[in-house]
DNA sequence: ATCAGAGTGGGGAAAAGTGGGGAAAAAGAG
DNA sequence: CTCTTTTTCCCCACTTTTCCCCACTCTGAT
């Protein structure tokens, strides 16, 4: 179970770094582009489990093809090096239009991968809704 | 069950005091952002029910998405020290503008940790509240 | 007075995190 | 196919943070 915030810079290599808490003996993830344009990264049975539910999809839909040709070509290995960091793949960078500053985020099963501007703005769109979400939790007696 | 409200310092070193009473055993908890800008600790049973329930809210796939990923990264896992002492995480240290001096309350279920002077404002604005609110439940009998 | 548990503070080892050099491997040009 | 350039990977050196441990104070109970 991933969670947790971390800010980490990205190096000229595009090398990053991930939290010790989200490696616990991980060596290998699997990234792929994410929703609301950053990147996930899975261990490798969460991935199994989630081409798994993938495939029990209505494969017949248009739609459904689409994206899954899209979260399966836009996914990759990544090793982890002694150091405890991921090389970065160019394309999706690219896509997830990270910068130099990047923000870690665990979301239970995965972890997702944001420009730390984009998640600012995405965290100050959010809160509000969040807030508002909290308070039914709180009423439900959490 | 937590009640009751103790004032502790943050040493230098990020370090809060649980108060033994919290304890009894517990060696883990979970912090995340609470509501109205304190920090909400929970024990990881009670953390279990609310990922539980989470699950089962009625929420479109945005939404949920969305609030599952701001509830996850701003919670972390909280260590016990020998001394009694967990490590407040720097990120939601900022989050709840916390100082020097902290207020630690129970709210039944969960923990609240409050900057001292931020607890000591929502007191002072909700205490002719809470004797109004207190006036309506001896009207019910409590 | 003594003792036990609660609460504070700090030193120092270990782990986490950062940056860069340079070899090996892959890609691209001629 | 060969040479050059770029990318990937492995290694080393360094800084910062976290964690473990010890010593001390304070308060209340016996």
């Amino acid at each position: 179970m991933f969670i947790g915030q971390y800010e980490h810079a990205l190096d000229e290599k595009n090398r990053l770094f991930i939290p010790a808490k989200f490696r616990h003996g991980q060596q290998e993830f699997i990234v792929t582009r994410g929703l609301e344009s950053c990147l996930f990264l899975f261990t490798k049975e969460s991935w199994q489990q989630i081409t798994e539910k993938l495939n029990a999809l209505p494969l017949t839909k248009h739609e459904a093809r689409s994206f899954i040709r899209l979260f399966a070509s836009g996914a990759q290995d990544c090793e982890v090096d002694d150091q405890g960091r991921i090389l970065v793949p160019k394309i999706l960078k690219e896509y997830a239009a990270i910068g130099k500053k990047v923000t870690v985020i665990g979301v239970m099963n995965r972890i997702e991968i944001w420009d730390t501007q984009k998640w600012n703005k995405f965290y100050k769109t959010t809160k509000p809704k969040y807030e508002h979400i909290a308070e039914k939790l709180t009423d439900l007696g959490i």
